[in-house]
Parts: C-alpha cells; sequence; structure tokens
DNA sequence: TTAAGTATGTAGTATATACTACACACTATA
DNA sequence: TATAGTGTGTAGTATATACTACATACTTAA
C-alpha cells in the first residue's frame, strides 16, 4: 500500500497525464490554498500529512474518497468522531464487536439500517 | 452536563466521602505518575484534559469507563479509531447511517453480532 | 534564447499539547 | 504547637503540529 504523500502524487499525475495541466503541483497548491514546497514535501514524504481541512480539500480536488485519504493520513473525519462521542459506551461495543467481522456483514447492517428495517 | 475536570473531581470526591483516604489529591496523582499540581489544574478547568493514557488511568482508578471518561475529554480511544481507519469506507457510511438511529437500535445490533446471527 | 513554468531545498514561525518543579497557604492531628 | 497532609499558584519546558517565505536549479514553449 503507498504512503499518503506517493498516494497523493500519484492521483495528481494521473489528472496531469489525462491532459489536465491545472494540476501541476503549484497550481494544485494554489487551489489548496497552500504554499507548492510544502505541497511538494507532503507527496515525498518529508513532512507529515496536513490539517484535516486540507486534505479534505486535496480530496474534492483531486476526486478522492474524503475517508480514505484522511484514513492514509492517519486520521478521522471530525464528524464521525463526534458521532461515536455523543454515544461512546454504545458506539465503543458495537466497533470491538464489527472489529472482526468481514466486509460484507458491516455492509449488509449498513443496508438494513438504510432501508429501515430497523 | 459537568466539564470533564468536574465529572473527575466528583468520581474522586465520592471516593473520598466514602471514606477511602487514598483518595486525596496528591495520592491519587501519585498513582497516575503525575504531578499533584497538574491533576489539580486539570479537575479546576485550568489545563486541557490530560493524554489518552493519563485518562485510561485515571478510569481504571476511579472505577469509571475509559471510553465515556475519553469522550467527555473529546477523545476517541486508539484502538477505536484503528478500527475505523482499517476500512474508513465501511466504517464512515455505517456510522453515519446510525447517527439518526435511537440506542436501542444500536444495542440490538451489537447483540445480534454478539449472537453471531451474521 | 529568454521567459515562463516546473519541482525542490533551506530555514524559519506560530500555536498547541502535555506536561514538571517548586513554593505557598491552609487545616487537621498528635 | 509542631508537623504532616491538603489543595493551589506561578513559572517554566520539551515536543509536535501545521504551516510560510524565499531561493535555487531544471525544463519547456515562444
Amino acid at each position: 500500500m503507498p504512503s499518503f504523500g506517493e498516494y497523493l502524487r500519484q492521483c495528481r499525475e494521473r489528472h496531469l497525464s489525462e491532459g489536465d495541466k491545472n494540476y501541476s503541483l503549484r497550481k494544485t497548491a494554489q487551489r489548496l490554498g497552500i504554499e507548492p514546497s510544502y505541497l511538494s514535501k507532503i507527496e515525498r514524504g518529508d513532512f507529515q500529512p496536513p490539517s484535516e481541512e486540507v486534505i479534505v480539500n486535496m480530496a474534492h480536488d483531486l476526486g478522492e474518497d474524503p475517508d480514505v485519504l484522511l484514513a492514509m493520513a492517519g486520521k478521522l473525519s471530525t464528524d464521525l468522531r463526534e458521532i461515536i462521542l455523543k454515544r461512546p459506551k454504545l458506539f465503543a461495543q458495537l466497533l470491538r464487536e464489527l472489529k472482526e467481522q468481514p466486509d460484507h456483514a458491516i455492509l449488509r447492517i449498513t443496508r438494513e439500517v438504510q432501508d429501515g428495517e430497523w
């Protein structure tokens, strides 16, 4: 699995190789509101991943999933954290149960809740 | 709802008022491996809540639920964060669905997973 | 061939986090 | 009436987080 920085560079260069010249390091950095040298160091792994806000902007700019990009940076989005912290006992118990469950089981629960079977 | 510091002091003073003299601020701080003045300031809300490690120690020392105490400090335990970060897409979706669900629905899911109905 | 655009290197900064060390004043006990 | 124990106030520190500013070297298009 690539590191956060490597993955970021891959995404950006994919856009470039598809012919969109707006995905140079400088132009991308400008859209993100950060210094090009900062983005360079993040992509190269010289610096830690940036703040949640910048990562979410990156995800939107690159067409990636914010939660996945945040996870690659070792971060959990604030809204998810708050969902858990409002009912910590309940969610702690559920999550520790689901830890060992396969993907399809979690997906199935999600679907059933969506379908209002609760 | 009391703040983290207020709640901490309530817990500690409960032990004291039940006659256990080991729950003075100084002795408690010593068991926790922190300075008494630091604990004093935390309880009074002069300082931010301490690190996850110290909060978990506090919970054990006071007979409280670590996840609840961490939540009062605005923190999520590392193990729960990691459960989510390993499958961010899956858990993000589930959590955002469960956000609006009542307690009993979440409890019911937890029980059914426990009982191996999946 | 020069001007614009590319990435990168060096050297900082501001703010937050997570504490320690020690002195002080008050209170209960022996 | 010492002294042991109580909580608190002042003043720091070390480390991490999240960046900026500017200079430099290389590349490409006019």
